[in-house]
DNA sequence: GGGCTGACCTACT
DNA sequence: CAGTAGGCCAGCC
């Protein structure tokens, strides 16, 4: 099983592709990247893996938020501008630099077994 | 080997 | 909601 061993850099092809994979208007927390990514528990490593790609990367790392779906970066952050910009500019309503998961949030296959009946009340 | 840092998470106070 | 504490992952000194 040579599988088991990944490098740093597969690990992070492996992050990458997961952000890759999520379709405008729907953002992903940190935690939930890294799990696809069979990550467990690695969402810090997400954090430092979207840090060293390029910035003219394919890699949409505006579409990864924090666990309360949250911008990570500071309020008065360019990155937390741009980040905000871009999010809204795919129809994702950014609210004092927080995302609703509720309706943004993406989860994969498990949409229905989740969220597929939110609750009506808070 | 130890200690610090980072685009983190969960839980408690 | 803010602050604190412990726990993850990896890299660097």
């Amino acid at each position: 099983m040579a599988t088991k061993a990944r490098s740093t850099e597969q690990r992070c092809e492996a992050v990458w592709t997961v952000v890759r994979g999520i379709p405008p208007g729907r953002v992903m927390t940190y935690g939930q990247v890294a799990d696809m990514a069979g990550l467990a528990r690695g969402a810090r490593f997400v954090g430092w893996a979207l840090g060293r790609l390029a910035a003219d990367s394919d890699v949409p790392w505006h579409r990864v938020l924090g666990a309360p779906g949250r911008i990570s970066f500071a309020r008065d952050s360019e990155a937390f501008r741009r980040q905000r910009d871009r999010l809204q500019a795919e129809r994702v309503r950014v609210c004092r630099g927080r995302v609703d998961l509720r309706e943004f949030g993406w989860h994969d296959a498990l949409d229905h077994l989740l969220w597929g009946e939110p609750p009506a009340d808070d």
